[in-house]
Parts: structure tokens; C-alpha cells; sequence
DNA sequence: ATGGTATTGATACTCGGTCTCATCGGTGAG
DNA sequence: CTCACCGATGAGACCGAGTATCAATACCAT
């Protein structure tokens, strides 16, 4: 069978599946296990790889389908790297929010809108645009990295970046 | 010779290019020019096919070298449109701003960081991570589009999109 | 069991972007 | 002015992400 880490945030995904009405093929179940089990950011070609590993092959073309699926549910969403590459990240379906993500170790986190909705809505006003949607994206260093990067400094060498599981 | 349109915003370029050390090349010349007499995003393949259109051939991948020359300078920006494809703008170099996109014609304006930088830098202490960069796009109707669209269904038809050249 | 719909995988294909490498051209020293 | 050199260019191979096609399956309901 499938390897199951089966954790919360799986089976969020998996409820989330269908409630939509969509069917929680095996497939399905595996993509969402590999995404829950991430903290940080991946590409559908990481998923891809991590499948494999694990000794399942599934069709490129389910995995970026699979994606799809989630992030039209909202249960992951698209991000664009500085780089200029696209990953993916988990996230919670229900608040609008955005994201944090460390360039150290990949680890993304969620951060309410806040005052940035008032923001947006008097630059729109400023502009005379009806502002349909926007996106904002934070880079920088997590407390980790930025812990491992000092004591490597301090003393000779370490390398506590990415974070496993979740 | 050369089609040279030659607006202001041309010829900043051109001097940032060689203020910059690079040499103003007839290649690099028109790119400035084609960039300078877009006022809403556009691609490589966009400046490309217009090049071609004014009967200048040039390779794939100088306008790629030539885009990605201006970037460092900072004179154009790389956008990601929701659809998650690449664009360009052009942009000032010195202040750190943000661009506001309209989805109907594309248009795009600068607008300045604002508040934002407070807010950024409140998100970063309370998440522990030490912010390195931040990007913020919007995306909405322009006034000219939205008119359009108004008038539009008012009336029975038409069609005010696309600004041409700045 | 049976038909109909949803899912999947293999494959071909498109497209943005990069890399290589041989050629070309402007600039500067002599 | 001439020559050498280094930056700039173009053609084309190449790569990787994402899409499209289409036939084979799996699932579901009757
Ligand atoms: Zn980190
Ligand atoms: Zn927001
Ligand atoms: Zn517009
Ligand atoms: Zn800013």
C-alpha cells in the first residue's frame, strides 16, 4: 500500500477533496500526503521526485492536475519565487493572508492581511483603478537559519537549514 | 537606419546603460526604444515580434540579455501576472516602489511603498524572521478601461483598450 | 452486470529561457 | 591608422515547466 504519514493537515486536504465533490483517488491521496508533509515551498517536479521515492510512479500529468485541484480549493496556493520560479505552498482555505518565506530553508508561513487591505483599497482609490486583487510576497530569514548561520560564524561550520515535516 | 522614436524615457535609458559602462549598441538602442513606447507590461517575445515588425532582426537571445541588463539597472522590473506568466515594465530606478497592473489593457503605474515598509517590518519582528525583500502587486481596472466597459454596456459596443506608446 | 463519467498515463508539443560557440565590431594602445 | 582584444551578437541546441491529446482504466450508480 501507500505510505501514509497521514497527519492532520492530510486529512484536511483529503475532506477538502470531497466536500468539492471530487473523488479521493489514490493518487490523490498521495499528492496530498507529500504536500502535507511539507513546510516549506515545492515545485510539482519535487512532488514528482519525492513520489518516485517512495516508490510510486504517477504521470507528471496527474501531479501538476492534482495541484490544480488543490489550489482551486485553496488548500495550496501558487507563489512566485524571487527567482522568478513557481512553487507551491500549503495554506488555510478560509482567510485571505500571504506569505513569509525563508530563503534559507524554503519554510513558508502564513501572515494575515492585516492593515494591508486599507492600503490597497487608498492606492486604488489614489489611482482611480477598482483593484480586483493583489499579492504580496515576503523574503528573508527564518529564525533558524538565521540561528544556524551565527553559531557557523561563532564557531567553524553547521548546517541546520530545511525543515522536515511539518 | 533605425526606427527612433526617442522619447525622454528612450534616452534615460540609454544613459543609464552607459553610465552603467555597458555600451549603447544599435541593438540595445532599439530595445530601449521599443520598452520606452510601452506604457503597460510586455515580453520578450513581445519586443521581439515588434522588432521584427520595424524590420530589425535580432536574436532571441539578445533581447533576453538585453531585458535582463536593464533589470539589474533597475529601468525595467520583472511582473508576475496572476496568470503566473513573466512580463516586464519599465519603472524608475531610484525609489523603491511597487506596480499597480491593470488586467483589461495592461497598463501599469508605479505606486510609492507607502505604509508598507512600516507594516512589512511589524510582520517580520513578530515572525522572528529577518525581512530581506518584499514585492506587492496589484492588479484592477484602469479608469480608461473601466469607462470603456461602462460606456460599453450602456450604449452598444466598443473598445478603448491598449494605451500605445507613453 | 452495464453504461456513463471521472481519472489516469504516455506521449507529443509549446514556450520561456539558457547555453554554447563561432563571428563580428567598437575601443584603445601603440 | 592598425592591430589586438574584449564585449556583443546570432544561430541553434538544449532544458524544464506546463498543456493538449487520446486511449485505457477505475469508479459509481442503476
Ligand atoms: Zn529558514
Ligand atoms: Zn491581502
Ligand atoms: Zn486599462
Ligand atoms: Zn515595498
Amino acid at each position: 500500500m501507500r505510505p501514509s504519514i497521514n497527519t492532520i493537515q492530510t486529512k484536511r486536504i483529503i475532506e477538502a477533496l470531497e466536500r468539492a465533490g471530487y473523488q479521493a483517488t489514490p493518487n490523490r491521496r498521495l499528492v496530498a500526503d507529500l504536500v502535507a508533509s511539507t513546510n516549506g515551498h515545492f515545485t510539482a517536479a519535487d512532488l514528482l521526485e519525492r513520489g518516485r521515492r517512495e516508490q510510486v510512479k504517477m504521470g507528471r500529468a496527474t501531479i501538476f492536475r492534482a495541484l490544480d485541484l488543490l489550489t482551486s480549493l485553496r488548500v495550496v496556493e501558487r507563489l512566485d519565487l524571487p527567482s522568478g520560479a513557481h512553487a507551491y505552498v500549503v495554506c488555510e482555505p478560509d482567510k485571505h493572508h500571504h506569505h513569509l518565506v525563508c530563503s534559507g530553508c524554503g519554510r513558508s508561513e502564513d501572515v494575515a492581511d492585516g492593515e494591508l487591505g486599507a492600503l490597497v483599497d487608498e492606492i486604488g482609490r489614489r489611482h482611480g483603478y477598482e483593484i480586483q486583487s493583489h499579492r504580496l510576497e515576503l523574503f528573508g530569514t527564518c529564525p533558524v537559519c538565521t540561528a544556524a548561520s551565527e553559531s557557523r560564524s561563532a564557531t567553524g561550520d553547521a548546517s541546520a537549514e530545511q525543515g522536515g515535516p511539518a
